[in-house]
DNA sequence: ATAATATATTCAATAAAATGAATATGAATA
DNA sequence: TATTCATATTCATTTTATTGAATATATTAT
């Protein structure tokens, strides 16, 4: 792989990380994988919306998806795609490191795919 | 500072180092400082161009100027900028780590300037 | 003061990305 | 098989970013 195609790829990784909404489904899938209705409830976007920013995500190859039954799990392909975030975070470290920490940032969503039902349950 | 908008920080960052020109141009400045004639003749692109990817990265942050009389040198805020980049590149280490160097993309450039004038002398 | 050089800015045109609306697909269920 | 549910895709529209052309500003030289 020439130099040329390899700053493409990595500022289209870049560029691709470089919106807001897809950094909030990163940290939310980051915790644990979703489906999508699951990000439906939890960002209460339309769900065309939302699966066309995680197909952006997916092309990148940052997000993987599998099929359980009727519904896809997104989940993060490597994780080190918030090291990316952490640095770039750092980058505003006003003396204080501030860390992103990945959690969900809503849990009591409406969504009933089998993994937000279970954890109703607890 | 929110949540939000720290997310918007981190990802206005992002956007701006998603362009593979500027991330060009961010190589050359961080192997030292430059005017922006002697990015002009490196790159060979209008004058008015170079100072408008310089004005996006400036804006961001990411680069400072200087004035030195007629000429004015851009130089790399913080370094750690580079750190994204290399994370980024990381992520298509196929195996073996490939890791950006920080050099100049073309040392016999046609530029004036003081700086340039020097190296030539060497 | 005028001209020349280095750089920045503005404005218009174009290209690319984001969004919304509608619809399609594929699996599960009745 | 028809229907429903979860998700994806396509198309049109709007928004944003990029680029080119022209011009402005600031500094230095004449």
């Amino acid at each position: 792989m020439n130099k040329d195609s390899k700053i493409k790829d990595i500022s289209n990784i870049l560029k691709v990380l470089g919106s807001p909404f897809r950094i909030e489904l990163l940290y939310e899938i980051g915790s644990g994988e979703a489906c999508v209705c699951h990000l439906v409830a939890v960002f209460k976007k339309r769900q065309a919306f939302i699966s066309q920013h995680l197909m952006v995500l997916r092309d990148a190859g940052i997000l993987k998806t599998r099929r359980e039954q009727k519904y896809i799990y997104y989940s993060v392909t490597d994780m080190e795609i918030f090291s990316i975030l952490e640095k770039a975070a750092g980058l505003f470290g006003d003396g204080k490191k501030i860390v992103f920490q990945i959690q969900k940032l809503s849990s009591n969503s409406k969504c009933s795919c089998p993994k937000c039902e279970k954890e109703k349950g607890r």
